[in-house]
DNA sequence: TGCATATAATTAGCTTAGCTAACCAAATTA
DNA sequence: TAATTTGGTTAGCTAAGCTAATTATATGCA
């Protein structure tokens, strides 16, 4: 198994969703429906080429995720003033509410790994989140 | 946006892993191929169920991933001799060469994010890591 | 022994998420 | 004004996930 930390920290990630991907089912929702809504609450509203481009996919993808979620209820969508070929969706307070809701659960299902940790390492994966959370926002340019 | 560890975890996690997507997608090989490769790397021969189990779906999605893997040479299935029902899956040294070409681009891809880090931070990083290595080996129990 | 039940995996058939290619409509530029 | 560029959608495909039903082997018990 190759030991260099950015693919450790990329396994690592992958496996913990992996995990606690059964929980968010019982919201209703999709992985990508979740990942989407809460990229879109972190970072505000956007047009529908940022919000590909924050979620990690193509523009039809978009489209049609878009349409999903705006059916449910969890964003809405506007069409620009200034640009009428420009789109933009924000999140509704329900899209906040169920988020809400996901945290609880992810909560208790990590719970008792959660309580294991000692006040030393839940820090240590306080600060390593921050610094996650930050990496993730950046663009990592194509080559 | 709520600001539970366990949430903020989750969605860094979630994040992170979409942002290097594309990387890995020149490695052809989809997300859920790669991480149930790891997944077999790192804990080593196992039956279909155990599989499963462990890359977090249903047999049948583990039946059809594995036909995908074995004919590309990625593992190897046997039956088992002692229970004619069962298979075991085991990884290729293909599949082992891949993750390590996979990293490299990994590590490429995240070099600039990586180098802004501080050695202190890289530490915290690496300790995290550590964690969630633990707690995505864990069984989280269905309630 | 022989039948009933349990277990491991597969097959069938569906939905969602991703992609590229092709397209439409609005904005910009020459 | 015509040509080009840009934002988004439509069409059509593949892969990954699911449940329900099926097949084949093991096990348990009368």
């Amino acid at each position: 198994m190759p030991r260099d930390l950015a693919t450790r920290l990329y396994f690592a990630a992958i496996h913990l969703i992996r995990k606690l991907r059964a929980e968010d089912d019982k919201l209703g929702l999709s992985p990508a429906q979740l990942s989407a809504i809460s990229t879109l609450v972190s970072r505000g509203e956007m047009t529908l080429s940022e919000f590909a481009e924050a979620h990690g996919v193509r523009p039809p993808t978009i489209t049609r995720l878009v349409q999903r979620l705006e059916a449910d209820g969890y964003v809405i969508r506007e069409e620009s003033p200034s640009d009428r070929r420009v789109a933009t969706v924000r999140h509704t307070s329900k899209a906040w509410t169920m988020l809400e809701r996901g945290a609880s659960k992810r909560a208790a299902a990590l719970s008792q790994a959660m309580r294991a940790l000692s006040a030393e390492e839940t820090d240590t994966l306080e600060h390593a989140v921050e610094i996650m959370e930050r990496i993730g926002r950046e663009r990592i340019e194509p080559r």
